[in-house]
DNA sequence: CATGCAACCAATTTGATATTGGTTGAACAC
DNA sequence: GTGTTCAACCAATATCAAATTGGTTGCATG
């Protein structure tokens, strides 16, 4: 009779197949921890073990040490850490994904920016015309981009921005040089950014879209050269 | 002799002042607790808190509860955890986020999908056709969607779509039931899957974007009506 | 009325303890 | 021998209490 003779594996494998058809658990809920299933089943954790092996190499449920036994799929590698991010992509990359996202951000802080948001702005904008050093520049330049992205009330979207942003700044730019020990008061960069403010808070979401890109498109143009000046 | 005559909150000022420009500490270590400063410093913790506000107000240094005092200016919330951002979104901002940036995914796909990404994205199809229960057609619709990020050959690009993944995984979104047990023959997404991977293997930016527009739009007036449903 | 002071509060860190899946090796059964 | 069972142990993780830290309050003092 091998068919009843089944051994313990085999018997707790058949149970917490029932179990989970039962159950019908929602995903990522934790089942009982391999000791308290031995009691429950009836059957030596070594073969509860071997049970759920079984089950996860079908896919059915995922382990890890410390935390437990979940149903569904191992979730996927994290790979949202800045380092890692960072030790994968080129400056390339990054003014290509700022040309993609910033725009829309843009876009839809000209739909969602409030009063204060365009204070705010604009406040950072007077505070990097009277920069004294590049450094401070770039400080209220980053604030400034960051306000924007905080003015389309998206709090995800805000946290893809920082992402993009923390990136921004851990990726290996070279070390370029400035040939002025402050930006000029002709910067290219405060006329845009001025038109950009000027397009939130007239509600142009197309204008603003399109300043932003043609805003980003200049900014790479002048790294590029500064990259070949100081090749 | 006033000058002279100034009180502890003052006397606690300068010191800390001179202690501050003495050691030039780095930017972000922390300095002795309030409590040692009153003995190092011989005054009240109350003229302490009044040096250190003055300090911070300056914005050389900046405190946290639990933590500490820190030289420096205060440090941007670090939204960039999943964990985080999970807590502060809702379905809605995944749902207009995800609109903001995969149709533009769908637009660099097309631009840069290699045969072998499009030969992936219509396996993934196919299996997802073929899907028994909602959970694998589910698997094989993330997979196919994230097959599509890769395909922009943009890395950090798609540690963006990652996060927004992570997210859109992690946050609750209600027990919503299926009312059948697996994906009609004739389920949406299987036709605007197959436009959208039609669009990007000719190539047609524009047209991958708009399909891809879509089908998310579709996607979200699916979810409402289930939710609504389910009330 | 401002200052000093002590007690208290809430956010955070720290560290010891418990829990959990993973591993090993001896005892045992066939 | 070969495979199974069992107990003990391991390392990763979670849990929880205690200590630490900046912030607050209320009273006494001059």
């Amino acid at each position: 009779m091998a068919l009843i003779e089944e051994n313990d594996a085999q018997s707790a494998l058949t149970q917490l197949r029932a179990y989970l058809a039962q159950q019908q658990l929602p995903v990522n809920s934790r089942l009982p921890t391999e000791r308290e299933l031995c009691q429950a089943l009836g059957v030596t954790r070594t073969a509860v073990r071997k049970a759920l092996a079984t089950l996860e190499a079908e896919g059915q449920l995922w382990r890890h040490v410390g935390k437990g036994t979940f149903v569904g799929t191992r979730p996927i590698e994290d790979l949202t850490d800045i380092a890692t991010i960072t030790g994968r992509t080129n400056p390339v990359e990054v003014m290509r994904t700022r040309q993609l996202i910033e725009p829309e951000i843009a876009r839809l802080a000209a739909l969602n920016a409030t009063g204060r948001d365009i204070e705010e702005m604009r406040l950072c904008m007077a505070k990097s015309r009277a920069a004294d050093t590049w450094r401070q520049y770039e400080s209220w330049d980053n604030r400034l981009h960051r306000v924007v992205a905080e003015s389309t009330q998206n709090k995800l979207l805000l946290a893809l921005f920082d992402t993009l942003n923390s990136v921004r700044r851990a990726v290996a730019w070279g070390r370029l040089r400035h040939n002025k020990p402050r930006p000029d008061p002709d910067h290219h960069s405060f006329a845009e950014h001025e038109a950009l403010v000027e397009a939130i808070a007239e509600r142009d979401m197309e204008r603003a879209a399109q300043t932003m890109r043609r805003h980003l498109e200049t900014v790479e143009s002048n790294l590029l050269q500064r990259r070949d000046a100081a090749g």
